[in-house]
DNA sequence: TTTGTATATCGTAATATTGCAATATAAAAA
DNA sequence: TTTTTATATTGCAATATTACGATATACAAA
């Protein structure tokens, strides 16, 4: 084998699965970071930020739209990435719940 | 080449992309939903509750104990997970410094 | 000690990801 | 139209992940 068996798990469980795969990259980790860094929603010199081609950047750069981590606004040539907070919020209540239900629980 | 350029980032990002990475797949989710249902720490009988073989079950344990998301117990024969609530909270905190960087950005 | 139970590790096949050179696309500028 | 600029796609090699049968380990019970 060696696919993983998305099948048996359910459409949430995929859907996290799918937005935390889009993070377990550092170099989408550190277009986060940049895109977060500088004052607003920038172009394509993230090019120029990290020690990556131009090709693999926009792979990276594709990974995190497709999951709507980031959205990209085409301004002329050039194309403006920027966070999506909406996407951020549900990320954000999924730890929520987490934390909730931890509450009481054994381990500590 | 193929292998993640982990030496260009910082270790920060590394981290961060690490501990996602731990969460990105739906075998892993499942086992931290099964974890929060459950009212007692829960041992090996993820098992049952999966559609993998155990050598699998064990291994998708261990990606989450490499990166301290659970963490285990041994309880006699049996192996006693349970969620660390330390590195939730370092998760909960990467998205807060988000969410509070992302007040008047554009994109909105 | 032998047996059973719980979990981990090894080996390996199938598949997915990463990175980049080369190339394509698409819109603005000349 | 031609050129330039910005980004995406293709193709491919290197590497990583996933899944599981077989086997090992480790401890408890008989």
């Amino acid at each position: 084998m060696g696919a993983s068996k998305s099948e048996s798990f359910s459409n949430e469980q995929n859907v996290m699965a799918t937005i935390f795969k889009a993070l377990s990259h550092p170099a989408r980790i550190a277009i986060v970071d940049y895109l977060l860094k500088v004052d607003t929603c920038i172009c394509g010199d993230i090019v120029n930020e990290l020690p990556l081609a131009q090709p693999t950047i926009s792979q990276h750069l594709a990974a995190l739209k497709n999951v709507s981590i980031i959205k990209g606004t085409i301004e002329g040539t050039a194309i403006c990435y920027c966070i999506n907070s909406e996407v951020i919020g549900k990320i954000e209540s999924y730890f929520a719940v987490i934390r909730h239900r931890l509450v009481n629980k054994c381990c500590e």
